[in-house]
RNA sequence: GGGAGCUUAGCUCAGCUGGUUCAGAGCAUCUGCCUUACAAGCAGAGGGUCGGGGGUUCGAACCCCUCAGCUCCCACCA
């Protein structure tokens, strides 16, 4: 005797091994077409998240189907090395082991980090297992894999050479106690209590002042220019002056910009390039001097003339007290402001000039604005074309250096008098040098310290998983693999990386294959808990998704997670919803239960209303395939879903199974048994993608199979011709046995009695005929009697203008 | 400050082209049932000024204007 409840944990892990023996998950170029997902990857050192779960969810529902539709169905996965996140997991590792990053050379702090990833690399896709992601485990790719890694040098290479990668002053998060720069996830931002200073400046040739404020009076001597908003009036008579510097008296330029706010302190700004970063674009768009007064240890410099070697604060101190003394501190307010620290040494941030390698974006970004705005590349929900427009119209050069070890690093070397080149490898780079006429050899140059920006490896995910031999070779139009599977087909991603990794994707595609490198890219929302917060650790209001699969099995939270994910939407997480993933999961199993203890007597020929009932299900189901598939065709993943759940609840479980079920110990006709286990299967084939195991379970329960003869691989079942009139008498039937069933149970009435209160008709002229004797047996009815000749003795009811008889006298069967 | 979006039942949301699914679903609540597949179930019920106001239209949850509230992304304030 089967149990009535359905126990995932015994059937989850054999087939997932099951289809990884046999090789179902494993793709080659082919005849047929393909379909092919990568996989976004991962933090290699990642655990699984709600997140991913969702994401992945859907990932493996489209793979799922594309594989039954009888495609070459490939989903690619991999790791991503995240520079940033694995650098500094490895550093806190490495602090609750006693050992300093500082004290590490470079090629130690290497080894620890390859260590940390051979051992936890591997979890997270692990954990994809075990939700059931069918990825082709033979393509696992990570993004510092050999071959990959040098795809990235020879794309810098290619880019730099083709003048699109440049040298450039950028500001960077300088940590003056460490003398060295952070990224911008090590500062750490803090409220602190400052003060504002107000300090007038002279104008030139007048005996007038215009007073600026600031909470940095120390960097006074770095001045360029002071700022005004060309709309303010107060200001309007200084235009073309000059104002001087106090206790320096070196005279700057009055310059006007809207970038200013009128109302925002006095509304004069003193710009100072070296030292702000707005400053410094405001400084760029002005061509304004750029006059850097600190040294690398936050000490001043030679060019501040004043208090030189001493200390950023203590100067700060000292010359507010020497423009206090000479008349030009007006006043000092308290102010509140946001100040950057050092995650590692805890000194406050100073934003610092410095030489970065950039990519220079306009050369290669136009493709990738024209083909998604044209919808060539499809964004999903559309709303998200606004946003990528609006941002790929506006394209910042991006900033490609980053100041880390864990990376690929950069193929730019340097000679002793500070001239680069950038090559492959070092002996290249002495041979380049060479021929710049340099005498440097292998002992005199250095390669830069810094690796590339990790979107500067991933940009090229959905080609070098395939090929990464292709890159900065032009002649080289790539392997079997990448003219098969690329372009790709859909890109499932969370919107929040839509510029940082889809746009970039897409740049790439363009500029290395003159394609896009997806069709469709699916966004998904962001999981939250209950009160709307980000599923974070930190919050720990996060389940374990392991936890949450151990307990209720995958397909219960694969479900559970897209009951309620919209495209684009965000996914309020409910363990409520993985709990109806469960039911779900039940309700099909207890299904199977049913049609399972029937006996088949094949001697029986079919009754008339099980003729009926096939009729009108084989309506109703290609009814529900037609609206699944436009669901699916339009990525609506969930309301796909939602029909699914409803033809198996509702339509099958509710309706169908109860016309058909045979009275208690009687056997079934063969016919009926047939088709039942016919239409069984097709149900559990646009279940499969969304539950694989269970739909694999029963697959196999319900008849004997060959070896290869799995679900996963059955054809998906496509919508044949519905029947309208059926389908018509069939929802009107199932209104008048709800009304029957109502009517008698709210009232405690008899039949009879029940049918006099039903409501009278609207008008609509629709007949029951040949869902009579299924009226009869699902409402309990045996005595009422269908329209023709009123009987004697009868009384007549009426739902929506169709007439129904039943004897006021004689028998009427209301024990059943 | 720049951009995007949201507001419909207690909660989470559908509602796709303005008109036969138009006021819906799931969950939650309440009522009655351990009924021979399923209590992880079944049969029912209540619950709404579709954020406020104005407009366009024969007709508005849907289009326009306006006000209010919320969320996200980017840039971050001398």
């Amino acid at each position: 005797m089967l149990s009535t409840k359905y126990n995932p944990a015994e059937v989850e892990d054999k087939w997932y091994q099951y289809w990884m023996e046999k090789g179902f998950f494993h793709s080659e170029p082919s005849d047929k077409e393909p379909y092919t997902i990568v996989i976004p990857p991962p933090n290699v050192t990642g655990v699984l998240h709600m997140g991913h779960m969702l994401n992945n969810t859907i990932q493996d529902i489209l793979v799922r189907k594309a594989r039954m539709e009888g495609k070459e169905a490939c989903w690619v996965p991999g790791t991503d090395h995240a520079s940033i996140a694995t650098e500094a997991k490895v550093v806190a590792m490495l602090r609750e082991r006693g050992i300093k990053k500082s004290d590490l050379s470079r090629e130690e702090f290497l080894k620890y980090a390859w260590e940390w990833k051979e051992k936890y690399g591997g979890i997270i896709l692990e954990q994809l297992k075990k939700l059931g992601a069918s990825c082709d485990w033979d393509r696992t790719r990570f993004t510092m894999d050999p071959p990959m890694s040098e795809a990235v040098i020879d794309v810098f290479i290619d880019l730099y050479n083709k003048g699109n990668i440049y040298r450039g002053l950028r500001m960077v998060n300088w940590d003056p106690a460490g003398k060295t720069a952070l990224s911008d996830d090590e500062v750490i931002h803090k409220e602190v209590q400052s003060k504002f200073y107000h300090i007038r400046y002279q104008i030139e040739g007048t005996n007038d002042f215009l007073t600026i404020a600031t909470v940095r009076p120390e960097t006074i001597m770095a001045d360029s220019a002071i700022c005004v908003n060309p709309a303010d009036e107060r200001y309007k008579h200084l235009k073309g002056k000059r104002a001087i510097i106090p206790l320096i008296n070196r005279a700057i330029p009055i310059i006007e910009d809207d970038y200013v706010a009128i109302d925002f302190g006095t509304g004069c700004l003193k710009v100072t390039p070296a030292h702000d970063m707005n400053d410094y674009e405001l400084g760029k768009k002005h061509k304004l001097e750029v006059i850097d007064i600190l040294n690398e240890d936050g000490t001043l410099n030679a060019l501040a003339q004043l208090y030189v070697g001493e200390d950023r604060f203590i100067a700060r101190k000292k010359i507010t007290k020497a423009l206090e003394e000479k008349g030009h501190l007006v006043k000092v307010e308290d102010y509140t402001s946001s100040v950057g620290f050092s995650e590692r040494t805890d000194a406050v941030i100073e934003p610092r000039l410095s030489l970065q390698w950039f990519v220079k974006m306009e050369n290669i970004t136009k493709p990738a604005l024209v083909n998604v705005m044209n919808d060539t590349i499809k964004l999903l929900p559309p709303k998200f074309k606004n946003t990528y427009n609006h941002w790929m119209s506006n394209v910042r050069d991006w900033c490609i250096s980053r100041q880390l070890w864990w990376g690929q690093r950069i193929p730019a070397w340097y000679d002793r008098a500070g001239n680069y080149v950038v090559a492959k490898t070092k002996e290249e780079a002495v041979e380049k040098f060479k021929v710049q006429g340099s005498t440097s050899g292998a002992a005199d140059i250095r390669q830069d310290e810094d690796v590339l920006d990790t979107w500067f490896s991933s940009w090229l995910w959905p080609i070098s998983v395939f090929d990464p031999s292709i890159f900065g070779d032009a002649k080289n139009k790539g392997n079997k693999d990448l003219n098969y599977y690329y372009p790709t087909n859909d890109l499932v991603t969370a919107p929040e990386i839509l510029f940082f990794w889809v746009a970039r994707m897409i740049i790439a595609g363009y500029e290395y294959r003159g394609q896009m490198p997806f069709k469709n890219v699916y966004l998904t929302g962001i999981v939250r808990d209950k009160l709307g917060r980000k599923m974070s650790k930190q919050l720990g209001n996060s389940p374990d998704p392991l936890d949450l699969i151990a307990n209720n099995g995958a397909d219960a939270v694969r479900t559970g997670m897209l009951f309620s994910s919209a495209a684009g939407n965000d996914l309020p997480y409910d363990d409520k919803l993985v709990e109806q993933g469960r039911n779900f999961a039940n309700k099909v199993w207890n299904a199977f239960r049913l049609v399972k203890g029937w006996n088949i007597d094949n001697s029986l020929s079919i009754p008339q209303e099980n003729k009926v009932a096939i009729e009108w299900f084989e309506s109703r189901l290609n009814q529900s395939l037609a609206e699944i598939e436009d669901h699916f065709s339009k990525f609506r993943i969930s309301d796909a879903l939602h029909s699914v759940y409803k033809l198996i609840w509702d339509d099958f479980c509710a309706w169908y199974l109860e016309m058909i079920k045979p009275e208690f110990g009687k056997p079934i006709d063969e016919a009926t048994y047939n088709k039942t286990i016919n239409f069984f299967e097709t149900i559990l084939k646009v279940l499969h993608p969304f539950m694989p195991f269970i739909t694999e379970e029963l697959w196999h329960e319900l008849n004997e199979r060959s070896e290869r003869d799995c679900i996963l691989v059955a054809p998906w079942p496509k919508a044949g011709a519905s029947t309208a009139a059926i389908l018509e008498e069939a929802s009107f039937s199932f209104e008048v046995i709800t009304e029957v069933r109502n009517t008698r149970n709210a009232k405690g009435l008899s039949p009879k009695e029940a049918l006099k209160l039903l409501v009278k008709g609207d008008g609509a002229k629709s007949s029951v005929k040949s869902f009579w004797p299924i009226i009869k047996k699902l409402s309990n009815l045996s005595e009422v009697s269908f329209v023709g000749e009123q009987p004697a003795n009868a009384t007549a009811f009426i739902i929506r203008s169709t007439e129904f008889y039943i004897p006021l006298e004689g028998k009427v069967d209301t024990e059943k």
